[in-house]
DNA sequence: TCGTTCGATTAAAACGTTTCAAAGGAGCGG
DNA sequence: CCGCTCCTTTGAAACGTTTTAATCGAACGA
């Protein structure tokens, strides 16, 4: 900027107030000084401004698992918000481990990011409230979190399950398996819930809603699960799968298929998120949608809030998911023959 | 710092030394130094630090796509390269645009990061020019750019191309569709280069490779490509697409299932990338493997050298694509029977 | 006892902005 | 022609570090 002064003539001061509040200088004086950083290629030095400013430009979101779709697209929610404020938006993946999740957020800090979204391994770690008692801005993205220590962002996970578990009664089915990963994720534990909840206000025998665990959220638990409900004698085999969520239930289908049971007719599968790839699967899996986009940019709004707004109040928000219902449970009625 | 100097009952600088340099420092003023900056929570401005320095401890990757896993899991491979750097990596997704990818990078040049990977919509915008020539080390990833401006570093897409269609004409098909989008995408134009090589070199008669249009690389476009497919009559339709991207081939493979049309009897299919859902789809997707994290962390090998080392020369970093052979293109001979 | 030497600590400058009080100048009315 | 006012421009301080040269003190040898 200095430079940029000299070769306009002006002052240092001039350069910035151009920079920062141009009708406060006359166009004349302005076009120099424009003209002289546009000759000498300058561009403005962040660290310096948001040193002097005490505040960056820029807010992150550390997700658990960049390789799920479901979180990219909460990151694109957030990423729109961001861009509507004219910040930038820092990505982070913890890649659900914790030692890099806390070295993600130790960066952050020292950065002094305007604000902190994150998909924690763990909702309960003390990390995040040391943060917020530190005083950045800080929002939990689909994990709830009791206390008022910070805001959060979810989704209903029981009545998600719940919602899942009715639409297969409503199907028919009196045999289903609910194929999750450890109950130990909030998650997973809220979906559970749910489905047993419907199913017992059904009236249905508790013993006919089976738990086949999974040890993660992935495509490859999926399959397994897949190998263990297909080795089941057919008189006993749930006739329908509720998935923990669509990477699971993507496995399970492709078990099946290769398996020969067919999809719905001697399985019926239930995703959950409803992620691009569950609309996509070659038997179009039914789901439960979460809000993803809009989860990103309600928590980017509230993050936002609490980084501009003196006022501001923690609270809690809990989105409604919504059963996207697909041939996995319908059924492939469009067997249409072929034009030739 | 300042508070904690006072604090410790030292001056500044001691405080700089404990955390610069440690070994200059008595043990005991060290252990009251780290004992008031746990007492006052002290966290380093990164700000003024890299202000002072002039370098920040930051990397950055401009993606084109964060929806398609296939960048994710270049992503990927770039936060290992820069985790054992012990870097931060800022995570931008232009989403194909290039007025946000401009944006990003603008805020990046800003940011001072040490070094930008990006995949830009257009490989030959000048922006990139005038980024490397301010001196911000780049390099763009999984794309080729003749010219000497900077590093880059890609997969040989026309090779990728020529082994698809190799595998094909292996396995006996003499009618072939390329589905592929616009081939101003100069990946898609190599890659059907080498469809055309591979086709030629096999003597077939050119006009028995079809191309098939596709406005975008998603499942939406190949879903509208399996639809056109679908309605040729079966003489004379193609016995197998090699589609340009893993998106494409799930979406062909979704609406060729939903037609009726068995795959891989009636249309075999290849896809190109092996992102996880290709292996994951119900008839598991045959497809042109690209070496994702390799790509990334290669990249990021080359932009930290050209950070750090004076002595760098921009080089052009090819990698070589692998066919994975699975069911859309083998067959589904594993129809098992059900054990019950 | 007095210099020396060496290690530990300190003081001060610098990094590139923003901001605020103050200075400068033009135009105007009296 | 003077004194005001109002708008533009300027100068200097401040943000929180790192770094370098300088200072201080203790231990040691002569």
């Amino acid at each position: 900027m200095k430079d940029v002064a000299a070769a306009a003539g002006v002052s240092l001061g001039t350069v910035s107030n151009v920079l920062n509040r141009p009708d406060r200088v006359t166009a004349s004086t302005r076009e120099k000084v424009e003209r002289a950083m546009a000759d000498l290629g300058f561009i403005r030095n962040e660290s310096a401004r948001s040193l002097r400013s005490g505040r960056t430009r820029a807010l992150a979101y550390v997700m658990l698992d960049a390789g799920n779709p479901f979180f990219t697209d909460v990151a694109q929610g957030i990423e729109h918000a961001a861009e509507s404020a004219d910040l930038s938006l820092f990505l982070c993946n913890s890649d659900s481990r914790e030692a890099r999740e806390a070295t993600h957020l130790g960066h952050l800090e020292q950065q002094r990011v305007q604000g902190i979204l994150i998909t924690p391994v763990d909702p309960d770690t003390p990390l995040l409230d040391a943060i917020a008692q530190r005083g950045t801005p800080l929002v939990v993205v689909d994990r709830i979190r009791k206390g008022d220590q910070f805001c959060s962002v979810a989704v209903d996970d029981v009545l998600g399950g719940r919602i899942a578990v009715e639409h297969l009664i409503d199907r028919g089915h009196r045999r289903v398996a609910f194929v999750g990963g450890s109950l130990g994720v909030g998650q997973v534990a809220d979906r559970y819930e749910g489905a047993r909840l419907a199913w017992a206000a059904a009236g249905l025998p508790s013993d006919d809603l089976t738990l086949v665990a999974a040890d993660s959220l992935t495509v490859a638990s999926g399959r397994s699960a897949g190998e263990r409900l297909a080795g089941i004698p057919s008189n006993r085999r749930p006739t329908a799968a509720v998935c923990a969520n669509d990477l699971i239930a993507l496995g399970l289908l492709q078990q099946a298929t290769a398996t020969g049971l067919r999809v719905p007719d001697d399985l019926a599968i239930v995703g959950y998120d409803d992620i691009e790839f569950a609309a996509a699967a070659a038997v179009p899996l039914t789901s439960v949608r979460q809000p993803r986009q809009e989860l990103g940019r309600a928590a980017a709004d509230l993050v936002l809030d609490e980084a501009t707004n003196p006022e501001h109040r923690h609270q809690q928000v809990v989105f409604t998911p919504e059963l996207v219902a697909r041939a996995s449970t319908l059924g492939t009625h469009p067997r249409v023959s072929l034009a030739d």
